[in-house]
DNA sequence: GTTAGCATGTAAGGAGTTACATGATTTT
DNA sequence: AAAATCATGTAACTCCTTACATGCTAAC
């Protein structure tokens, strides 16, 4: 029972909208485009997949990679007893259904506090190409002022205990602190940018706007 | 039963080192010192406590601070009821045993693969001061070491599939990976630091921040 | 005299991992 | 023919959180 991840079900179901998927491609998906914020094992992958094939918004198909089979018919006949899902090992291949799109565009016009998250901010803005302005606004927005607030929290703190400190603790804190502050820059730039793209492109329906191209004039890829 | 943590335990262990404390502080020191990285409830904290005196780590010491209570005997009778553990209710302060204090070096000087995996290396490193330089070292190393095979694999991962990626997941991955290059410099300074050792503080030209302590020969246990 | 903060605990459960178990297909 | 990788799954366990339950004490 259960296995109502949050994050894991949000990726699955926004990967698998892009295209069907099998659960072993998925997972690398995951690792991949998702990647330096989480990573996931089968253990918790396919459990997952049931529970949302249960509530109807997955479907599993058999599959046996049909394109390259046709040319194949020759030897596919001297294994023909596995049936329909013949050649390989019945790689299981998940198609969201329409109530599953319907229901993850729900998740994705949500702004409640749990999306600017640590956990949730990640995989948000990762589907940031099918959410509409107006709520990726409010989740950068938000974000942004939940980690303002932590930062005020620790300079506070720092100022109360900077004297009883050691030097790695202090060193600690003081790199955790640029880190923060560095993502505030990152998402003020992000904003920024989502505000002069205001021009064109006025539709804020839920439609999946591929209108949007440049989440700014960053372009910095070096090394 | 278990509440073998971990991290948590080794947070613990390391507070209480420095002093004696009861639960409730010792939360809000968890929640700051190390506070980036981790923040603890009190339903695991209390549990794990017990679990460290059982294992003779820990000894209970109730404690109705002392000093503020014999000048207000006369109060005191009127709930006297309490008995020896009078006044407040029963603050219980938690103190590190000879075994505690002996487990926990034993902890210190482990450098194994764990060590410099993301949820152990910020508590290892908070407390850096009480660990021996060459410890210090391979954690520092493991880490960065651990941290460019990263990167590699998503330098390679985004070699990979750069086209088929949409702006947004783009521009995450770049932002992660800047994030993960940012550490191994930092690691990389603090190595510096570390080899100069007793040279004093050198600081880098970086202009991000104010004045640079640089973790110099701060004293150390060593074996 | 009531809110806010100090202080300690427990039960239930959520989210995920590891280790195991199995087998097909591709590469060397 | 061995090794690597693809592929799917389950059971047991870990670690931590939430929500609850309780009561003291300081301050407004």
């Amino acid at each position: 029972m259960s296995r109502r991840s949050g994050v894991l079900e949000f990726a699955v179901l926004g990967l698998l909208r892009e295209s069907p998927m099998h659960g072993y491609e998925l997972r690398k998906r995951l690792n991949t485009s998702l990647g330096v914020f989480r990573a996931f094992s089968y253990g918790s992958l396919y459990p997952c997949l049931k529970a949302l094939v249960q509530r109807g918004w997955l479907v599993e198909e058999p599959s046996g990679q049909p394109e390259e089979q046709q040319p194949g018919r020759a030897q596919a006949a001297s294994r023909a007893q596995a049936g329909s899902l013949a050649g390989r090992r019945a790689k299981i291949v998940y198609r969201l259904t329409a109530e599953g799109k319907e229901h993850f565009e729900d998740l994705l016009s949500q702004t409640g506090p749990d999306t600017w998250e640590d956990e949730h901010f990640g995989v948000r803005f990762a589907f940031f190409g099918q959410t509409s302005r107006d709520v990726r606004m409010r989740v950068l927005e938000g974000r942004r002022s939940r980690l303002e607030e932590r930062l005020a929290k620790m300079r506070a703190s720092l100022a109360r205990t900077r004297e009883r400190l050691d030097d790695y603790t202090l060193e600690l804190q003081r790199h955790g602190m640029e880190s923060v502050e560095r993502e505030v820059r990152w998402l003020s730039e992000l904003i920024e940018s989502e505000r002069n793209g205001t021009e064109r492109a006025e539709r804020q329906g839920r439609e999946t706007g591929p209108d949007r191209p440049a989440p700014g004039p960053s372009d910095n890829t070096d090394t």
